[in-house]
DNA sequence: CTACAACCTAGAGTGTACTCTAGGTCAAGG
DNA sequence: CCTTGACCTAGAGTACACTCTAGGTTGTAG
């Protein structure tokens, strides 16, 4: 199945002007066109934009990405080097997680003191 | 104890440049000055601050945060309605930490799918 | 055939949250 | 005295990630 930009973005959450801008900044591979020029997307692209949301929502930069999607482009030999960098996401993740753990507890305490006040 | 800006940018990780701002936005209440219209800290201010960083690191912006300062101001009266915003703020903490949890997996998908590529 | 929506490009503009600059004051050390 | 470093204000500048505009093309429905 191939989509139009509208489509995608439907389909993504992303605007049509993201996703161009996506893509002028190479965090897309290249988009086929047709005679006219016009954008068709695959499912391939469709997935490959929402792991790109995936790794943008925790915290990877916009550099980064398309980092990840040049070594993508070049093929399997890049691999490994996708991994570490997965794997270094998810540490990221992990410290976010972590960090907000912690942020609920000063919230926490801080309502126990408010709901004290008020007794 | 009184500190000087300089001691509080210390303290509390944020810039000097960052202690202005926030005071001009109104995120914190209005800073004791000495003779010589220098700033001076105490450690409420300090606690404040603390607690305005774990604000913002869950995401809180500077336009609520001001009206958090603003209830804070105001005083007693406006305890409950300082506890609410909290609990909101727990429950955009609650979403932020499923929302990683979720994008976890998606990573970690991608990266058992990356590693049956390679062997 | 024409109106209309969806698409195109290049490039300008926006919102958020800082971050820095210019030009000046002040207090302590040499 | 004079230099140095920390401080002051108002306001300009920056980084990031979009978001929109102007001006134009395309293709389908009435």
């Amino acid at each position: 199945m191939s989509y139009t930009i509208g489509q995608v973005a439907q389909e993504t959450g992303l605007s049509v002007h993201t996703l161009r801008f996506y893509e002028k900044e190479g965090i897309l591979p290249p988009v086929k066109r047709n005679e006219s020029s016009r954008r068709i997307y695959d499912s391939a692209d469709i997935e490959w934009l929402k792991f790109a949301c995936c790794l943008r929502d925790t915290g990877m930069t916009i550099d980064e990405m398309k980092k990840f999607a040049q070594l993508t482009i070049q093929g399997q030999e890049t691999t490994k080097e996708r991994i570490t960098l997965l794997e270094e996401q998810k540490e990221r993740i992990n410290s976010q997680i972590n960090q907000l753990l912690n942020r609920m507890s000063m919230i926490d305490y801080k309502i126990k003191f408010y709901s004290n006040n008020l007794g």
